[in-house]
DNA sequence: CAGAATCCTTAAAGATACTG
DNA sequence: CAGTATCTTTAAGGATTCTG
């Protein structure tokens, strides 16, 4: 019994559910992370698609656009030809960035207790 | 420069990968916290159920199997009938609530910067 | 370099009905 | 009460090609 209101409301649009959807999608807390982790919250597409093994183009650009959309980062494109684009996090994102970091270090710190954990057998396709 | 291992290492499985895997299922997190918070790590199933608004019975016991897979919760059945069914963490299930409370927690204490947070405008259909 | 435009393959999720 | 069995729908993710 710690707040008080311990009859937590349970609704299907609570803060908690907000920011679990943003880690449902598969990119998203990485891209974030490696913004602010490797990058000190600032980089071009390229060196941010480097940093994400595993991604493909299609994914980093439509994930970019959607933390566009909500806020999380912003886009800068110096009108150059070669184009020269980079995304920075806003300020909202920087607070976003922080339980994403927490999970990061608690993974970190917990890794060989998760190897404990069983696998999913999804996506089981051959090379 | 807080640890010394600066140059993080990047596999595609990584500790983080596969707590961010977790959460990226949907009812994944909500059930776990939900057993946690509000039935002190074990529930029956209908009381499971009743305190997840939104969920169908098929994602109940499809998620309620995975997690059983995966070793985070375990089954204990009486063979009575009807049935009487229960779900209780397991020890690995009750370190998977740590980071998942971490979440609940700064979500709700920064809630209300959490409203500027932009909705994705996914599934628009209309009632 | 950055990105748009297609096409395609899978899972995730949900609705519904049935069973012991 | 707890669970299985189908059947759809939709979205997520990925591969590839083209453009300024």
């Amino acid at each position: 019994m710690q707040t008080g209101s311990d009859e937590e409301k349970w609704e299907e649009d609570c803060a908690p559910r907000r920011v679990l959807e943003l880690f449902s999608t598969k990119w998203t807390s990485m891209i974030l992370h490696t913004l602010h982790a490797r990058h000190d919250g600032i980089a071009r597409t390229g060196a941010l698609h480097r940093s994400l093994p595993g991604i493909s183009k299609k994914m980093l650009i439509q994930t970019l656009r959607e933390l566009q959309a909500s806020g999380l980062i912003e886009r800068h494109a110096q009108d150059t030809v070669p184009p020269a684009v980079s995304y920075a996090l806003s300020p909202l994102g920087k607070l976003m960035v922080q339980p994403i970091e927490m999970i990061y270090d608690w993974a970190r710190t917990n890794s060989s207790a998760l190897d404990q954990l069983q696998p999913r057998s999804t996506s089981r396709r051959r090379p």
